[in-house]
DNA sequence: CCAGCCATGTAACGGGTTACATGATTTA
DNA sequence: TAAATCATGTAACCCGTTACATGGCTGG
C-alpha cells in the first residue's frame, strides 16, 4: 500500500475536498508524494469504504458541490500502525540523473539545457518552501516553534524539501558550469 | 518508457551481464535508480529485440555461463533522443516522511526509532559514495578529474547522491533530536 | 553440510500514469 | 469569448514489485 498513508497524513491538517487535496499533492506534499486529482479521487473513496476517513457533503450555490473528508479513529489507527512497520529508502528515480550518467558519450548541449531549467524550477522551489515555512511557524521564530508550536510535521517536511531543492539547484549549477567548461559551445 | 534509459545508462561503462547490472542497479546506480534483477533480464530482452543492445554469449566452467550486453549505435542515438526530450522532476515517495508529516498526532516513539535507524544507513551510505569516488578519480583530485577525467557522468551523479544522503542523515539527526525534547521518553 | 554467490528467468498482482469525459462559474 | 478554476470521476495501459522456479559452484 502506498498513497493512502500520505492521504490519511495530509487530512490530519483538516477538512479536505478531493480537488483540495489535489492541490495540496501538487504543493505543500509535492516534496516527498506527488498524485494526480484522478489518483486521488478514487484513492478518497477506497478510504472512504474502509472506514479510514469520513465524508461530508457541502452543498455550494455559486460552483459545484463538494466532499469534504476528515480521518476517523480507525484511520488515526491505521496511521499508527504504519508508523510502526519498518521503511524502506524510497527508490529515487530521476531522468536528468540518467541524462548526465551518459552525459559524456552524448552531446552535452542538450542536457546543459535541462540542468540550468531545472536550476531555476529548484530556485523556485525553494522559494515557495520558504515562504510556507514562515506561514507555518507564524511569528515565531523557528527554534521557538520547532520547540513549542503543536504542528510541526509538515514544518519539519517542508525543511526536508527544502534542503533537497537548495542542493538540487546547487548541484545542477556546478555541473551545467562543469560542461560548459570542457565542452565550450560555439559562439 | 523508464527504465531502458538507465539501463542503457549503465551499459555506457562497458559489458555488463543482466547478473552484474544488477549488482550496479543495487550501489552505484541506487542514487537516481533502483530495479531488481527479475526486472532488468526482462529489459535486456527487451532492449535486445530492439537492437538497442547486442548480448553475446561467454561460456564459463567454473560457473554458470552469461551473457554480456553493450550499448549499439542504436541505442547510442536513443540515448541522444532522450537527452532531447525534457524531463519532468521525479516524485520522491518516502514513507519515513509521511510518518514525519503526521507525527504530532500520533505516538512519536517508532518514527523516533525509524529515523535513527535511517541516519545510521545514510551515514554508511555516504561512505560508500565518497569510497565509489575516489575509485572514479584515480590518483587525481576532485577538480583536476572533473576538468580533464574522461568518464565524467557516473563522478557527477555520484556526488549528488552523496550529498542526498548526507543531508537526509543531518534531517534525520536533527528531527531526532527534536522529537526527543518534545516528548521525553520515560525512563 | 549449509549458506551464499553466480546466473537467468516466468507469472501474478498492485499501483501509478495517461487519456477521456462532463459541466458550471469566474476572470482576463 | 476564451481561459482558468472548481469539482468529480471512468477506463485502459504501463511499469514496477513480489512470489515462485531452477541449478551448479564456492567458502565457512
Amino acid at each position: 500500500m502506498a498513497l493512502r498513508h500520505a492521504v490519511l497524513a495530509a487530512l490530519l491538517d483538516g477538512e479536505y475536498s478531493g480537488y483540495q487535496l489535489a492541490k495540496a499533492f501538487d504543493v505543500s506534499l509535492s516534496n516527498f508524494w506527488y498524485a494526480v486529482p484522478q489518483q486521488l479521487y478514487a484513492e478518497l473513496a477506497k478510504l472512504e469504504r474502509e472506514g479510514l476517513i469520513a465524508g461530508r457533503q457541502v452543498i455550494q450555490h455559486d460552483r459545484p458541490n463538494k466532499r469534504l473528508f476528515t480521518v476517523t479513529d480507525a484511520g488515526l489507527a491505521e496511521l499508527a500502525a504504519f508508523t510502526a512497520t519498518p521503511s524502506k529508502p524510497s527508490s529515487i528515480r530521476e531522468d536528468l540523473l540518467v541524462m548526465v550518467q551518459a552525459v559524456d558519450r552524448l552531446d552535452p548541449t542538450p542536457v546543459i539545457a535541462q540542468l540550468e531549467e531545472r536550476a531555476v524550477a529548484a530556485a523556485a522551489k525553494v522559494e515557495i518552501f520558504d515562504r510556507m515555512l514562515r506561514r507555518l511557524r507564524g511569528e515565531l521564530d523557528e527554534e521557538t516553534f520547532l520547540r513549542e508550536g503543536d504542528r510541526i510535521g509538515p514544518y519539519l517536511t517542508c525543511l526536508r524539501g527544502r534542503r533537497f531543492e537548495q542542493e538540487n539547484r546547487e548541484w545542477c549549477e556546478q555541473v551545467t558550469a562543469l560542461l560548459r567548461a570542457r565542452a565550450p559551445l560555439p559562439g
